[in-house]
DNA sequence: CTGAAAGCGCTTACAG
DNA sequence: CTGAAAGCGCTTACAG
């Protein structure tokens, strides 16, 4: 593979000379931009991105790590990050945790071994030393819809609590009184807030969510295929479960088909993150819609602020109930509720 | 952050023992590395990832570059990928191509760029000039899925040619003689050979492979609605269709949809990749599943053949046709037709 | 406008 | 077993 030098040896200049044409430095004679342009096109040179990082100490890299890349929502999510990041001159490394802190510890450890310039991360946990001492060392970082209470990092992620109010408004105008929920993780923020934001909106209507309706998943299928074992054993089952996310609610319709039984018949689902197959399952399934690409760019707009020392702020959007079938039919609901869409919120950070 | 120098201070020693023992090079006093350790420790110190691969002229890094990371197949395919190549010791960097050449071409340059020990592509189309000179300049390289003829890249895929003589002896068992095809993109040989395949076995069958039932897509889901609203809109539609991959088949279920139509009484579909969704959807949709986490872990292995110097080989494995609904209903070929499976084929390449 | 030189953080023969 | 030194491929003050 062919050097700077080279380069400076067919075009007849020095290698600073030919920095200077690669970097578009603004002194080089016409002359010797041409010759160094012929040199680079003969050899075709491509210049050494390994050597410059080191020099200049950027890499022009954004580390994203995220909890499970089969999850149709952050693989949607990685994309939005990708583009935004490639439009503004950053590539992305992505680290996929797979819901799991060591391996979400590996592909930290990695990312900073690699000296990217920022982080984006999406918490499958509390927080490893390693991240939280990133995240105090000043690495760059920025938390995208999972995030850490007390690190002093800036968060962007949809708010779903209007959007479960809707739900379980929806639940309840169908009759559904036992309902249930297949929770993420504790450690989570999703895990533990889209649990609250559910029980709150049940206590509105005055129902309970006795902890026998609270199943322990990890947002993958397997998990909620158990939850929903569970709950179907139940000498009192629920009518209703509302599965903390798309995997699990593909795990919960796995165990309800495994009994003969029939959504929304038997029991009703409603799943957290919207997917395209959604449509077309049976029978489609309500959920409920992150703004993701939105989420993804902002999150990247962030980032790169705190990267090149401009203040970043957090964002929070609002997330947004699309009602199908999966609930039971009342013709009077179908269709998208027009949710009073919280005005995105901005809160300054650093 | 602290640099190597910074721990050899601290332990009063030169970064040349500071290195070797992080090389766990074995001439080093206990100690010495004692010391060096708990400097290391105390600092915080991680090795500058850049500068030793500067220095070494490796990066243990593998680029991917695939041609749509929303496609639930090739999401799986990176997983694999990423998998295997960790167990293998090393990181992968994903590009995603998004089907368009311009993209990819992106892509290949920034990985060679990074300096990546070797690539894995998927390729998008026939191979733009950048990605054939790297190949013949010997960058460590393997195709995976899709490939490009006449390069000399050892290629790991699927042959699906007997699943797809499964999926025309099903369609023809239920009545079937209008049949369809959606196809990819022919600049692909996973565009091609499927049409291919697919048009081979209905001569078997004596049946034709009209030009309007070839539909031209490029395995997103758009293409597939807009293919199908065509067959739709033909004097005679065809009575089944085969979309090339699980995106069109998804574009296809939203066009039956929208017409007010149904699968499989108004129109039998079926798809090329099985995903999770395929057992929930309406109706449950009979695939050609491809073993690809396998492919993916194939892959790598090939790939860091190559990179260590040992000789890498093609490999060869058979899909499957996965029976449900989406056909018609037919009790007797019910479930998963055991295909007579096609032993792996290896063939040496490099 | 141009080049010689230093230096980014490592690794690794080479001497001792 | 250990250290001084060279060098990987760049960029960038510093002089001229």
């Amino acid at each position: 593979m062919a050097s700077i030098k080279d380069v400076a040896a067919a075009a007849g200049v020095s290698v600073a000379t030919v920095s200077r044409v690669l970097n578009a430095h603004p002194s080089v004679s016409a002359d010797a931009r041409t010759r160094v342009l012929a040199a680079v096109d003969s050899l075709g040179y491509r210049p050494n991105a390994v050597a410059r990082s080191l020099r200049t100490d950027q890499t022009h890299t954004l580390g994203l790590v995220i909890s499970d890349v089969l999850n149709p929502y952050f693989t949607e999510l990685a994309r939005s990050v990708e583009e935004e990041a490639r439009a503004l001159g950053y590539s992305v490394i992505i680290g996929n945790a797979d819901e799991r802190p060591d391996l979400q510890d590996h592909h930290v450890r990695n990312l900073l071994d690699r000296r990217i310039d920022g982080l984006l991360v999406s918490p499958t946990d509390g927080g490893s030393p390693l991240m939280l001492d990133a995240a105090r060392a000043g690495t760059p970082m920025v938390f995208v819809d999972r995030w850490i209470p007390g690190v002093d990092v800036p968060v962007v992620r949809a708010d779903g609590r209007a959007a479960v109010q809707d739900l379980v408004a929806h639940l309840h105008a169908l009759g559904h009184r036992r309902v249930a929920i297949i929770a993420g993780p504790a450690a989570t923020t999703t895990g533990s807030e889209r649990v609250e934001a559910f029980r709150a909106a049940l206590a509105a209507y005055g129902l309970p969510l006795p902890d026998v309706y609270i199943g322990q998943g990890d947002f993958q299928a397997a998990s909620g295929r158990r939850v929903t074992e569970g709950f179907l054993d139940l000498p009192e089952p629920p009518d209703a479960v509302f599965a903390a996310d798309n995997l699990m609610a593909l795990g919960a319709l796995d165990a309800v088909r495994a009994r003969g039984l029939r959504v929304p018949d038997d029991i009703a689902l409603a799943a957290f993150d919207d997917i395209p197959w959604f449509v077309h399952t049976d029978p489609p399934v309500t959920a409920i819609a992150q703004p993701t690409g939105e989420l993804g760019r902002a999150a990247v707009r962030a980032l790169v602020d705190r990267i090149e020392g401009r203040p970043a702020a957090s964002v929070t959007l609002a997330a947004r109930l699309v009602v199908r079938r999966s609930c039971g039919e009342a013709p009077e609901t179908a269709g998208i509720i027009p949710t009073p869409s919280l005005p995105p919120v901005q809160r300054s950070t650093t």
